[in-house]
DNA sequence: CGCCTATTTAGGCAATAAGCTAATTATCTA
DNA sequence: TAGATAATTAGCTTATTGCCTAAATAGGCG
Protein backbone atom coordinates (compact mmCIF):
# COMPACT_ATOMS: atom_id res chain seq x y z
CA UNK A 1 0.00 0.00 0.00
CA UNK A 2 1.36 3.00 -0.50
CA UNK A 3 1.42 6.01 1.32
CA UNK A 4 1.23 9.09 -0.65
CA UNK A 5 1.85 12.10 0.67
CA UNK A 6 0.78 14.45 -1.60
CA UNK A 7 -2.63 12.92 -2.06
CA UNK A 8 -4.31 13.52 -4.97
CA UNK A 9 -5.14 16.31 -7.12
CA UNK A 10 -8.10 16.66 -4.97
CA UNK A 11 -7.86 17.97 -1.84
CA UNK A 12 -9.79 16.70 1.11
CA UNK A 13 -8.11 13.39 2.46
CA UNK A 14 -11.56 12.16 2.59
CA UNK A 15 -12.54 12.32 -0.55
CA UNK A 16 -9.06 10.68 -1.45
CA UNK A 17 -10.57 7.10 -0.31
CA UNK A 18 -13.53 7.95 -2.11
CA UNK A 19 -12.50 8.74 -5.38
CA UNK A 20 -10.27 5.53 -4.98
CA UNK A 21 -13.14 3.44 -3.82
CA UNK A 22 -15.53 4.64 -7.34
CA UNK A 23 -12.50 4.38 -9.80
CA UNK A 24 -11.26 0.90 -7.81
CA UNK A 25 -15.28 0.09 -8.73
CA UNK A 26 -15.28 1.04 -12.10
CA UNK A 27 -12.40 -1.16 -12.85
CA UNK A 28 -14.07 -3.99 -12.71
CA UNK A 29 -16.87 -5.29 -16.17
CA UNK A 30 -18.94 -6.98 -14.16
CA UNK A 31 -19.46 -4.08 -12.20
CA UNK A 32 -19.57 -1.91 -14.90
CA UNK A 33 -22.21 -3.85 -16.19
CA UNK A 34 -23.95 -3.53 -13.52
CA UNK A 35 -23.93 -0.19 -13.48
CA UNK A 36 -25.54 -0.47 -17.09
CA UNK A 37 -27.89 -2.72 -15.71
CA UNK A 38 -29.29 -0.45 -12.90
CA UNK A 39 -28.69 2.59 -15.42
CA UNK A 40 -32.29 1.17 -17.45
CA UNK A 41 -34.39 0.25 -14.30
CA UNK A 42 -33.91 -0.85 -10.65
CA UNK A 43 -33.23 -4.50 -9.94
CA UNK A 44 -33.12 -6.93 -7.24
CA UNK A 45 -30.34 -8.41 -6.28
CA UNK A 46 -31.65 -11.62 -7.83
CA UNK A 47 -32.52 -10.63 -11.10
CA UNK A 48 -28.96 -8.33 -11.39
CA UNK A 49 -27.41 -11.91 -10.80
CA UNK A 50 -29.54 -13.76 -13.02
CA UNK A 51 -28.20 -11.66 -15.78
CA UNK A 52 -24.34 -12.92 -15.20
CA UNK A 53 -23.03 -15.77 -15.15
CA UNK A 54 -21.78 -16.06 -11.51
CA UNK A 55 -22.64 -17.14 -8.47
CA UNK A 56 -25.08 -14.89 -6.43
CA UNK A 57 -22.55 -14.55 -3.48
CA UNK A 58 -20.39 -13.23 -5.95
CA UNK A 59 -22.87 -10.68 -7.23
CA UNK A 60 -23.63 -9.67 -4.00
CA UNK A 61 -20.02 -8.68 -3.56
CA UNK A 62 -19.68 -6.81 -6.38
CA UNK A 63 -23.03 -4.76 -5.23
CA UNK A 64 -21.36 -4.49 -1.91
CA UNK A 65 -18.22 -2.62 -3.27
CA UNK A 66 -20.44 -0.80 -5.80
CA UNK A 67 -22.54 0.39 -2.99
CA UNK A 68 -19.43 1.21 -0.29
CA UNK A 69 -18.30 3.04 -3.28
CA UNK A 70 -21.59 5.25 -3.05
CA UNK A 71 -22.65 4.60 -7.15
CA UNK A 72 -25.77 1.84 -5.92
CA UNK A 73 -27.85 2.25 -2.91
CA UNK A 74 -30.31 -0.44 -1.83
CA UNK A 75 -33.48 -0.65 -0.31
CA UNK A 76 -35.34 -3.89 0.97
CA UNK A 77 -38.77 -4.38 0.00
CA UNK A 78 -40.10 -7.53 1.39
CA UNK A 79 -37.53 -10.17 1.48
CA UNK A 80 -35.96 -9.02 -1.97
CA UNK A 81 -33.68 -6.06 -2.11
CA UNK A 82 -33.72 -3.64 -5.16
CA UNK A 83 -30.68 -1.80 -5.90
CA UNK A 84 -31.01 1.68 -7.92
CA UNK A 85 -28.16 3.33 -9.23
CA UNK A 86 -27.26 6.86 -7.39
CA UNK A 87 -25.84 9.02 -10.47
CA UNK A 88 -24.94 12.08 -8.67
CA UNK A 89 -22.34 10.19 -7.53
CA UNK A 90 -20.82 8.35 -10.42
CA UNK A 91 -21.03 11.33 -12.46
CA UNK A 92 -19.72 13.66 -10.26
CA UNK A 93 -17.00 12.09 -9.54
CA UNK A 94 -15.76 11.40 -13.25
CA UNK A 95 -16.54 14.70 -13.78
CA UNK A 96 -14.73 16.18 -11.65
CA UNK A 97 -11.45 13.65 -12.07
CA UNK A 98 -11.89 14.74 -15.84
CA UNK A 99 -12.01 18.49 -14.80
CA UNK A 100 -8.82 17.74 -12.56
CA UNK A 101 -6.79 16.38 -15.17
CA UNK A 102 -7.97 18.14 -18.25
CA UNK A 103 -7.75 21.77 -16.53
CA UNK A 104 -9.58 25.00 -17.38
CA UNK A 105 -7.07 25.61 -20.30
CA UNK A 106 -8.94 23.02 -21.60
CA UNK A 107 -12.35 23.14 -21.19
CA UNK A 108 -14.03 19.67 -21.72
CA UNK A 109 -16.42 21.54 -24.15
CA UNK A 110 -13.44 21.69 -26.40
CA UNK A 111 -12.86 18.43 -26.34
CA UNK A 112 -16.02 17.31 -27.49
CA UNK A 113 -15.43 19.43 -30.56
CA UNK A 114 -12.32 18.14 -31.04
CA UNK A 115 -13.82 14.62 -30.41
CA UNK A 116 -16.37 15.24 -32.78
CA UNK A 117 -13.99 15.16 -36.08
CA UNK A 118 -12.35 12.42 -35.05
CA UNK A 119 -9.12 12.12 -33.62
CA UNK A 120 -7.33 9.09 -32.67
CA UNK A 121 -9.83 7.12 -30.81
CA UNK A 122 -10.07 3.55 -30.20
CA UNK A 123 -12.83 1.40 -31.40
CA UNK A 124 -15.00 3.52 -29.20
CA UNK A 125 -17.63 4.70 -31.53
CA UNK B 1 -28.80 -18.48 -13.02
CA UNK B 2 -28.51 -17.59 -17.12
CA UNK B 3 -25.96 -17.28 -18.62
CA UNK B 4 -24.88 -14.21 -20.29
CA UNK B 5 -22.22 -13.62 -22.67
CA UNK B 6 -19.69 -10.96 -21.19
CA UNK B 7 -20.82 -8.17 -23.46
CA UNK B 8 -19.98 -5.01 -21.90
CA UNK B 9 -23.02 -2.29 -22.36
CA UNK B 10 -21.34 -1.64 -25.63
CA UNK B 11 -20.19 -4.66 -27.59
CA UNK B 12 -17.44 -4.62 -29.85
CA UNK B 13 -15.18 -7.17 -28.39
CA UNK B 14 -12.25 -5.00 -29.23
CA UNK B 15 -13.94 -1.59 -27.34
CA UNK B 16 -14.10 -3.76 -24.31
CA UNK B 17 -10.72 -4.56 -24.01
CA UNK B 18 -9.75 -0.71 -24.33
CA UNK B 19 -12.48 0.40 -22.14
CA UNK B 20 -11.05 -2.35 -19.59
CA UNK B 21 -7.71 -1.25 -19.47
CA UNK B 22 -8.55 2.43 -19.69
CA UNK B 23 -10.74 2.12 -16.24
CA UNK B 24 -8.44 -0.70 -14.51
CA UNK B 25 -4.86 2.21 -15.39
CA UNK B 26 -7.34 4.59 -13.29
CA UNK B 27 -8.15 2.59 -10.51
CA UNK B 28 -4.79 3.45 -8.89
CA UNK B 29 -4.33 6.47 -7.60
CA UNK B 30 -0.45 6.79 -8.53
CA UNK B 31 -1.66 6.14 -12.10
CA UNK B 32 -4.20 9.28 -11.26
CA UNK B 33 -1.11 11.35 -10.24
CA UNK B 34 0.77 11.08 -13.22
CA UNK B 35 -1.71 11.85 -15.27
CA UNK B 36 -2.78 15.08 -13.61
CA UNK B 37 1.05 15.66 -13.30
CA UNK B 38 1.50 15.10 -17.22
CA UNK B 39 -2.00 17.22 -17.92
CA UNK B 40 -0.11 20.04 -16.69
CA UNK B 41 2.92 19.82 -18.62
CA UNK B 42 5.12 16.88 -20.25
CA UNK B 43 7.67 15.35 -18.57
CA UNK B 44 10.23 12.71 -18.79
CA UNK B 45 10.49 9.45 -16.75
CA UNK B 46 13.20 10.70 -14.21
CA UNK B 47 11.01 13.82 -13.91
CA UNK B 48 7.59 11.81 -13.13
CA UNK B 49 9.68 9.23 -10.67
CA UNK B 50 11.28 11.98 -8.90
CA UNK B 51 7.36 13.37 -7.51
CA UNK B 52 6.43 10.03 -6.03
CA UNK B 53 8.53 8.18 -3.02
CA UNK B 54 8.68 4.82 -5.53
CA UNK B 55 11.26 3.25 -7.12
CA UNK B 56 11.54 4.21 -10.83
CA UNK B 57 11.14 1.07 -11.58
CA UNK B 58 7.84 1.20 -10.30
CA UNK B 59 6.77 4.38 -12.24
CA UNK B 60 8.31 3.13 -15.27
CA UNK B 61 5.33 0.19 -14.79
CA UNK B 62 2.75 2.44 -14.30
CA UNK B 63 3.51 4.68 -17.39
CA UNK B 64 3.64 0.94 -19.18
CA UNK B 65 0.21 0.58 -17.77
CA UNK B 66 -1.62 3.80 -19.18
CA UNK B 67 0.47 4.31 -22.36
CA UNK B 68 -0.69 0.62 -22.90
CA UNK B 69 -4.48 1.85 -21.82
CA UNK B 70 -3.87 4.77 -24.35
CA UNK B 71 -3.74 7.47 -21.92
CA UNK B 72 -0.14 8.58 -22.75
CA UNK B 73 2.10 9.05 -25.55
CA UNK B 74 5.96 8.84 -25.18
CA UNK B 75 8.57 10.32 -26.98
CA UNK B 76 12.66 9.58 -27.20
CA UNK B 77 14.59 12.62 -27.03
CA UNK B 78 18.67 11.57 -26.86
CA UNK B 79 18.25 9.52 -23.20
CA UNK B 80 15.28 11.40 -22.11
CA UNK B 81 11.87 9.93 -22.98
CA UNK B 82 9.12 12.28 -22.69
CA UNK B 83 5.60 11.12 -21.04
CA UNK B 84 2.75 13.55 -22.32
CA UNK B 85 -1.14 13.69 -22.03
CA UNK B 86 -3.68 11.49 -25.01
CA UNK B 87 -6.35 13.79 -23.47
CA UNK B 88 -8.97 12.00 -26.33
CA UNK B 89 -8.59 9.05 -25.06
CA UNK B 90 -9.22 8.92 -21.20
CA UNK B 91 -11.98 11.98 -21.96
CA UNK B 92 -13.72 10.02 -24.72
CA UNK B 93 -13.25 6.26 -22.64
CA UNK B 94 -15.19 8.02 -19.32
CA UNK B 95 -17.25 9.95 -21.31
CA UNK B 96 -18.07 6.98 -23.80
CA UNK B 97 -18.72 4.91 -20.25
CA UNK B 98 -21.19 8.12 -18.75
CA UNK B 99 -23.00 7.98 -21.79
CA UNK B 100 -23.84 4.30 -21.40
CA UNK B 101 -24.95 4.68 -17.77
CA UNK B 102 -26.57 7.82 -17.44
CA UNK B 103 -29.06 9.00 -19.66
CA UNK B 104 -28.61 12.54 -20.81
CA UNK B 105 -27.95 14.78 -18.48
CA UNK B 106 -25.72 15.97 -16.28
CA UNK B 107 -23.21 18.75 -16.91
CA UNK B 108 -21.78 16.20 -19.41
CA UNK B 109 -24.40 16.09 -21.31
CA UNK B 110 -22.94 18.65 -23.38
CA UNK B 111 -20.57 16.39 -24.80
CA UNK B 112 -23.11 13.68 -25.92
CA UNK B 113 -24.34 16.05 -28.59
CA UNK B 114 -21.11 17.42 -30.01
CA UNK B 115 -19.93 13.68 -29.56
CA UNK B 116 -23.06 12.77 -31.26
CA UNK B 117 -21.96 9.28 -31.15
CA UNK B 118 -24.48 6.85 -32.83
CA UNK B 119 -26.21 5.15 -29.91
CA UNK B 120 -25.26 2.06 -29.47
CA UNK B 121 -26.52 2.74 -25.79
CA UNK B 122 -28.98 0.21 -24.31
CA UNK B 123 -32.24 2.15 -23.30
CA UNK B 124 -33.18 5.63 -21.73
CA UNK B 125 -34.82 5.33 -18.91
C1' DC C 1 -44.10 -22.97 14.03
C1' DG C 2 -41.74 -25.02 10.00
C1' DC C 3 -40.40 -24.47 5.56
C1' DC C 4 -39.34 -21.89 1.39
C1' DT C 5 -37.20 -18.05 -1.08
C1' DA C 6 -33.92 -14.10 -1.25
C1' DT C 7 -29.61 -12.48 -0.06
C1' DT C 8 -25.54 -12.06 2.52
C1' DT C 9 -21.57 -13.79 5.32
C1' DA C 10 -17.65 -17.00 5.97
C1' DG C 11 -13.83 -19.48 4.54
C1' DG C 12 -10.79 -21.06 0.98
C1' DC C 13 -8.06 -21.02 -3.30
C1' DA C 14 -5.98 -19.45 -7.68
C1' DA C 15 -4.74 -15.52 -10.32
C1' DT C 16 -3.22 -10.83 -10.48
C1' DA C 17 -1.23 -6.50 -9.02
C1' DA C 18 2.16 -3.63 -6.88
C1' DG C 19 6.29 -2.93 -4.96
C1' DC C 20 11.43 -3.75 -4.66
C1' DT C 21 16.47 -4.82 -6.17
C1' DA C 22 19.58 -6.17 -9.71
C1' DA C 23 20.69 -6.33 -14.37
C1' DT C 24 20.17 -4.71 -19.21
C1' DT C 25 19.55 -1.42 -23.02
C1' DA C 26 20.08 3.15 -25.07
C1' DT C 27 22.30 7.51 -25.53
C1' DC C 28 25.44 11.13 -24.55
C1' DT C 29 30.21 12.83 -23.74
C1' DA C 30 34.96 12.98 -22.98
C1' DT D 1 36.00 3.17 -26.48
C1' DA D 2 35.03 3.87 -21.60
C1' DG D 3 32.17 5.73 -18.36
C1' DA D 4 28.05 8.20 -16.83
C1' DT D 5 23.11 8.90 -16.93
C1' DA D 6 18.14 7.66 -18.23
C1' DA D 7 14.97 4.29 -18.44
C1' DT D 8 13.31 -0.30 -18.96
C1' DT D 9 13.18 -5.37 -18.34
C1' DA D 10 13.67 -9.46 -15.29
C1' DG D 11 12.85 -11.96 -11.36
C1' DC D 12 10.94 -12.26 -6.84
C1' DT D 13 7.80 -11.43 -2.76
C1' DT D 14 3.67 -10.07 -0.63
C1' DA D 15 -1.01 -8.36 -0.62
C1' DT D 16 -5.33 -8.17 -2.88
C1' DT D 17 -9.00 -9.58 -5.93
C1' DG D 18 -12.39 -12.51 -7.73
C1' DC D 19 -14.72 -16.47 -7.79
C1' DC D 20 -16.64 -20.56 -5.64
C1' DT D 21 -19.30 -23.59 -2.13
C1' DA D 22 -21.45 -24.00 2.25
C1' DA D 23 -23.70 -21.94 5.95
C1' DA D 24 -26.22 -18.22 8.14
C1' DT D 25 -29.73 -14.41 8.32
C1' DA D 26 -34.21 -12.19 7.07
C1' DG D 27 -38.80 -12.20 5.58
C1' DG D 28 -43.16 -14.49 3.77
C1' DC D 29 -46.65 -17.96 4.11
C1' DG D 30 -48.99 -22.47 4.85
Amino acid sequence: MIEDNNSDSETSAGANGAIQRVFEALSSQPRRKILAYLAHSSLTAGEIAARFDMSKPSISQHLSILETAGLIAKERQGQFIHYSLVQNNLVNTLNGFVQDVCPVSRPIKRESKELGRGGQHKDRT
